[in-house]
DNA sequence: AAAGTATAGTTGTCTATACCTATTTACAGG
DNA sequence: CCTGTAAATAGGTATAGACAACTATACTTT
């Protein structure tokens, strides 16, 4: 195809930014197999002039990819398609859903508790709240294709997520939050460790006493650092491992 | 202080970039505590106006403080101060002794094995190399305060840093990989799970049989994606949590 | 008092250009 | 054949300006 057609590709009217449309192009590219890991991206000029849009709306596109690491840059040589990571979908912020999904399997829960309490100590100190301020406490048993995965208790600042129902729980939290609360879920702070099951999670997995299992003590934050959420979760050992990225 | 004198701050014939040094300038005042989370930044156009530099370079430095976590912005609003992260110090691909360091405890090792073996067909699979390519393989008891914390086994791809003495390992390998090779180290994979210890972690991290272990499998790349290094770590649950960060 | 409206100020997007440094390539000279 | 140099080309930094989208506030109208 002629040069001035992949101006077809973009839409310069679309209420999207062209920096976007350029980085969904790109990434489209890489996942086509048409740009493989190690080729050359053509440069920065040629772009500008391919899309026929500026040379530092093209940057805009690239380093957006650059930090996400589909892409990196050689000073003076070029841009290169990065290798495929190992679990391009597991990495980030992600919801047992949606990890499970990203997995292979069929995420299911079972609510064994909904309320609000008062914030203990602990719970506040996490939250930034005040003692005692309503938060609500839930226990749900994580299934992954119907086989029991994770014993998991939630605390939510109660003044922040309001209105939140055993329907709104059953479903996504998270969409609820960001879409009807219109909040921006940001980053999380996790700690994990090893243990043993003691009675309740031995009962609840179905496991013997004394198998490992996996704690995630995880502190879910709004993009302006405000804490929202304690999440803590018991994961089988055999059944669980966890995935992560980290960057230099 | 009068308007003017903020330009004194920064050097526009420095080798440092311009944006870098008000990012760091900004950086200062937050963790001096002149800038308090939720306060509210001057403007982009202030700030270009202070510095007597373009808008764009002064978003150049925001938008690495608002990946950084620093900040965050409110279009239309302006641009503030984030809560401060949980552990700054330990995000990000971290070395033990970094790790330890930033626990407050003091690192150690002691290096059980170092020899050059072929790659088995698991190691050559993850370093992406030919099997019975000569890899790097060597042991080691990482301590904290002189107190064992970890098992580890770690696996370098031969070709790619070459060199490796048993000298060098007892000090950086990572300095060394950067500062004499010239590579970059990028990110990493991990793998984390929970299990109980065997016979020889057992006896060299000096616990109870069957107690809670963390594994820790990380596989590390360099930036253009090609994975260097593989680590095999087996953690003292009693003693070793692992902190991570992530991104929604 | 409530609702709507203008306005000023903010970040978000985009352009066009310039000059820098690092790398690669081609070529001339030994 | 090797070497050094120059030219071409890559990404890196920086400028100045424009308009869009959004927010908060003050003001006006109902």
């Amino acid at each position: 195809m002629k040069g001035d057609d992949y101006i077809l590709l973009i839409d310069k009217n679309s209420p999207l930014p062209i920096y976007h449309q350029i980085e969904e192009y790109i990434k489209d590219r890489i996942e086509k197999g048409e740009l493989k890991p190690g080729n050359v991206l053509p440069s920065e000029r040629e772009y500008s002039q391919l899309f026929q849009v500026s040379r530092m709306t093209i940057r805009q596109a690239i380093n957006k990819l650059v930090n996400d690491g589909y892409l990196y840059r050689k000073k003076g040589s070029g841009t290169f398609v990065a290798e495929k990571k190992f679990e391009q979908a597991l990495q980030g912020l992600t919801s047992f859903t949606e990890d499970m999904k990203a997995r292979g399997l069929t995420p299911s829960s079972k609510l064994l508790h909904f309320e609000i309490i008062p914030a203990s100590p602990q719970v506040a100190a996490t939250l930034q709240v005040a003692e005692n301020t309503p938060v609500y406490e839930m226990k749900r048993i994580r299934l992954a294709d119907e086989i029991p995965m994770a014993l998991e208790t939630c605390y939510i600042s109660a003044n922040l997520v309001k209105g939140l129902t055993e329907e709104i729980v059953s479903h996504s939290i998270y969409r609820y939050i960001e879409e009807k609360l219109q909040l921006e879920i940001g980053e999380a702070t996790q700690i994990i460790e090893s243990s043993l099951a003691n009675e309740t999670e031995t009962e609840l997995l179905k496991i013997k006493k004394g198998s490992p299992i996996l704690l995630i003590e995880r502190c879910t934050f709004l993009t302006n650092g405000t804490p929202f959420e304690i999440v803590r979760s018991s994961y089988r050992a055999d059944r669980y491992k966890f995935i992560s990225h980290l960057k230099r």
